[in-house]
DNA sequence: CATGAATGAGCTTTCATTCAT
DNA sequence: CATGAATGAAAGCTCATTCAT
């Protein structure tokens, strides 16, 4: 009698977020059938169907494990050496090519018409920033930046920051790579310097 | 027999845009179908592939025309009596509601997918640049911000600024409306800050 | 210009209308597609929702014109030289084949899952009783029936008679349309019988 | 290696049909699935397969389940001290609800398609009228009802007011448990009385 | 110039059934 | 005996597009 095996099962489902990602990378959340995740994830529709039980379902869980690697990424910058340089360097630096960033910007439009997108984009905003917020102060009391700053909406210029930078991706990729990023770099200095 | 009337013909496809620019605003360039736009339009399905070839050609139009409006609307800036100030204070101001903003993203979205909008994009996105390199320029002679900033990637990442205000519109439609704008104001501010 | 012609809709719809009578009483409502009505009824699918929402409205639709024809059917009866004669006759006559009344039972079936059609059947019924009670009444007038029968109840009773010889149309074709319809004759005379 | 355990088998299928009828009643035949089914036997798919080859085998087992009940149910109500009272009083009383009406109702038309089952339904419908023709000679002997009735085709009208029962319990539940109980009785008491 | 009829491929999802363990 | 993974062929429905008038 073979039982279910979890381990496996998580495996399945990593596969077609996977698969999931690289089809809504190349045509969007909508743009993307399930039949295309479905050839890419080498598996039937019925199967797929067996361990998500919507198209919205594994474009929330995709989200979500988008939000989390953030959330690890942005904890390893924070334990850094120096929070801030590193922070800045990882805004600026465009390492993830425009399909990725353009990711980014689809949910945001999703969540626009998607009532269960929105929610956890709501979420996921609110998480950033908070994370945003949090490395502020901490740069704030080390006397590394502005204190006067109000740690929230500068939070949220800073996170429009990086949204703006994916845009930037998408209008002119070459650009983005190069000057634009020193550019960056200088913006959010001047933006958060101390005085 | 009737002989064409390129004025009329013209009206036509304006009204067609406006139509379909409510319906994508409304529902996103995916979300909305040539029915609806038909509907809208108060036009038949034929009729509209009349002046229209296709779904995509209403959505290349509609970008040109969105971007060379964004143009018109920099024109006027540029000539106002005081046009960075002016600026800054277009920027920061979401006036226009979260659908408009998220149109927008639509469009950098779908520029990822369909390379003729990317195309039209392209070209848009960089006489934009332009005109901001032209503001910046202007500017720098008359001592009102830092000289040493390069005009082109510092009008790049204005840019990005402007759209990352419309990510926070949509991200948080209340901060956005409050004090995102004192903070993004700020962060202008300071970025091009002559010392 | 071509206008809309109402004429050729209404025969579309009743094209549409009168493939899925033979669609649904060759495979029952659940066993019918779509796919099979557009076939049957040489149309396209795309076309097919042109005139009908969904296929719950074709059955509605067809649901109701049966009302319609059986309201018609007993209008002829209860007009002719001896309306519940007429009517004996007509009961006991299992003039349409088993697939026909089968159609019927799906329909009660059906009914008892799906709230529209429920809503549907339950007006049906109720029309019909009504029917049935004023044909008791005027018998009960003219000295022909039983004049302490309640119409109301006994109506009820007759559509289970009714619905009755369709059920013993299913069990066994050939007796109902022999020694079956005898008896039930007798039936329905004795439970009448002015006394 | 263990050996079949017959009585363990059968215990098995009973579980099966008892889950499967209760889908049935709630959902029909063809709105239940094979997955509802396993899931209220707590079995999985793979092992309810072992027991019956197919969706269909199981309509068959439990249709002829169904009548076997019913034929049992008629014995107890022959043997009883008065059989014919004892039968008019069981066929009035719609004791189940319409879910179990519909269910037999159901039948009838899924053997109206599915050749295996009408095989049962006709097996059973002979049985059923045999049972009844004998109640019916039974009664005449004893000078109860009318001895002029030719015993068949009667037994076949009763069976067909049974069914016209379960419809009228379907078509109008409230009714069906009130005065329609009465006049059914009234009915079947008018049809057969001796005189 | 304009209509609305008509198409057909494709969408998300379900489900009876089979397979590997 | 028993599990749950896996399949794939539909299902109902939508929609960009073309056609006939």
């Amino acid at each position: 009698m073979r039982r279910a095996d979890p381990i496996r099962q998580e495996q399945r489902r990593q596969q077609i977020l996977e698969a999931a990602g690289r089809c809504f990378m190349r045509d969007g959340f909508r743009g993307a059938s399930i039949s295309d995740i479905c050839h890419e994830a080498k598996m039937s529709p019925g199967h797929l169907y067996h361990y998500f039980e919507s198209k919205d379902a594994i474009i929330a869980a995709l989200t979500q494990a988008g939000l989390a690697q953030a959330a690890a990424h942005f904890d390893r910058v924070m334990n850094s050496a120096h929070p801030l340089a590193a922070f800045i360097e990882e805004v600026a630096n465009a390492r993830y090519g425009p399909a990725s960033q353009l990711l980014v910007l689809d949910m945001l439009v999703e969540s626009g018409r998607v009532p269960s997108i929105a929610a956890i984009l709501r979420e996921h905003s609110r998480a950033l920033r908070g994370m945003l917020a949090k490395l502020l102060r901490q740069a704030q009391e080390r006397g590394e930046i502005d204190s006067s700053l109000e740690p929230d909406p500068t939070a949220a210029t800073l996170l429009a920051i990086i949204d703006g930078c994916r845009a930037m991706a998408v209008r002119d990729p070459k650009l983005a790579r190069t000057a634009g990023q020193e550019s960056v770099k200088l913006l959010i200095r001047r933006f958060l310097k101390a005085r």
